[in-house]
DNA sequence: GTTCTCACA
DNA sequence: TGTGAGCA
């Protein structure tokens, strides 16, 4: 597919696509008249790469990253970087602080809605 | 109509 | 990151 279905699909802007293929992130091949191709496993790919994203992960890293992503096989790193590592490490925490966060948000959301509920049988 | 690259605020 | 220019 080009670049505009991706888009579409995934919800990451054409713009961002061009973006994450000069980071490395992904290496679309190209048709005869330069357009980019992307194969059906890109959608899945980018979709994980915006979530790495969202989650505040720099390209830098995902791009280190980009082998876990799609396998379930053991990543060999070759130079285990400790500044990376403790980076990672950091990023984990932070990741683990907002989904505590959200649980609260949502335990809280359930509480209101069986509130409503309540109220709706008392009519 | 779609994509491409490059560039600017 | 958004937007526009000028091509193919």
């Amino acid at each position: 597919m080009r670049i505009g279905e991706l888009a579409t699909r995934t919800g990451v802007p054409a713009r961002m696509l061009r973006y994450y293929e000069e980071q490395g992130l992904i290496t679309p091949r190209r048709l005869a008249n330069g357009y980019r191709e992307y194969d059906e496993r890109l959608v899945l790919r980018v979709r994980k790469i915006r979530g790495l994203l969202d989650s505040g992960i720099p390209t830098r890293i995902i791009g280190d990253m980009l082998p876990c992503l799609d396998g379930t096989q053991a990543t060999i790193v070759a130079d285990p970087d400790p500044e990376l590592r403790a980076l990672l490490v950091e990023q984990r925490e932070k990741m683990t602080e907002r989904i505590s966060f959200l649980e609260q948000n949502r335990d809280a959301l359930t509480r209101y809605i069986e509130a409503m509920d309540a109220a709706q049988g008392h009519r």
